[in-house]
DNA sequence: GTCTATAGGGCGATAGAC
DNA sequence: GTCTATCGCCCTATAGAC
């Protein structure tokens, strides 16, 4: 730690998403992130690589837990099954549902803040795939496992935030995991379940 | 020069490619562009959003080429063969491995290019859900089954660059997509042939 | 077309911690 | 002394405003 005041990268990251949340994330600059922290401009840049970077502190505690989760799994799941139970650990961390729509809603107002998440969850997914490759899955099978188990946690929390029942991120990303498995099943039996056949619009 | 030549944001796109080759992306400026295509920083920006875009000018041609190719599937594949349709046409698009190689090292190397080409495979995986939609797919299955179909093509371009051998990009994603169905099987009958199930490292 | 604000990098000086 | 965090001022390119 420094000697001025400690925690400058915290008190930076608190005074820009109050900043964010007073005024907009286009309608705040460095210099006022900066000064309300007690620092300078220039300081904010030694701590995070660039404006986004202050938003997404500490998200990749987030890709950590996906990681450990896989780590920690039982030897006798499939690659799939151990994605679930990491994406499960993922959503049990998100439980606050009105922070999370107005941290969502804020990332969908500006385009460099969707780009920079969907960075944020690809790491994740890279993060699940190692932990998968050390656990002896072949790297192909892993990067399929992670990229589907992220793609259900982005989407299971899209639906979660839209909801306005009282199920949790959990249940929801269940859901989807259970939808997965239909979409991506063989049609080994055609018994033409999942999917409306009857509604076909062109020719 | 009184007269304007025909194809400004063409002859833009082409000056900035050879630019971004000749010294690199980063070390390239947007007047640098401009010059060299006889025209104006301004005209540049009337043209694209930013000097990422220009690297990805006429990439919402896949996305159309994906989402023609799901409007034109036989009504009698399911859905996720829909997908498996359109990454099949859209592979056939991608012949010429060393271009191909060349623009996603130059990708790789900027992370600005990697968050913008996320981007745009999300466009196109939200191009190919909302034509499954059309097709008559409910929109968390046409959601699901169009990311994992875009998850399947980027994976599948990247064995493909990196592999040295004869095979094509439809190769690569017909191998990709065996794959997924395979990772994405509930484990039925547990058979044990994918991952390999000796070498568990943790625990 | 011109003008300008902001992001973000370079570099040297400084103020502490060890 | 070294090491690291901070400052301050200079700079350029992007991108939006006028």
């Amino acid at each position: 730690m420094g000697r001025w005041e400690p925690g400058a990268a915290g008190r930076l990251a608190q005074a820009a998403l109050e900043l964010f949340h007073e005024r907009g994330y286009e309608q705040t600059t460095v210099a006022e992130i900066a000064q309300r922290a007690g620092l300078t401009e220039r300081t904010f840049f030694r701590h995070f690589a660039d404006k986004r970077e202050v938003f997404f502190a500490g998200s990749e505690r987030l890709g950590e837990l996906f990681a450990r989760a896989v780590d920690d799994a039982p030897a006798s799941l499939s690659p799939i099954a151990m994605v679930e139970r990491a994406v499960d650990a993922g959503s049990a961390m998100l439980v606050d549902r009105t922070f999370s729509r107005r941290r969502q809603a804020m990332i969908f107002a500006n385009p460099e803040l969707v780009e920079r998440e969907r960075v944020k969850l690809a790491r994740m997914a890279d993060a699940v795939a190692e932990a998968l490759v050390r656990r002896g899955v072949d790297t192909p099978a892993a990067q399929l496992a992670a990229e589907m188990g992220l793609t259900v946690f982005r989407l299971a929390f899209e639906r979660w935030i839209a909801s306005s029942g009282q199920d949790t991120m959990c249940d929801a990303a269940r859901e989807t995991f259970a939808a997965l498995r239909t979409v991506a099943a063989p049609p080994s039996v055609p018994s033409r379940s999942g999917s409306t056949s009857g509604t076909e619009v062109s020719s």
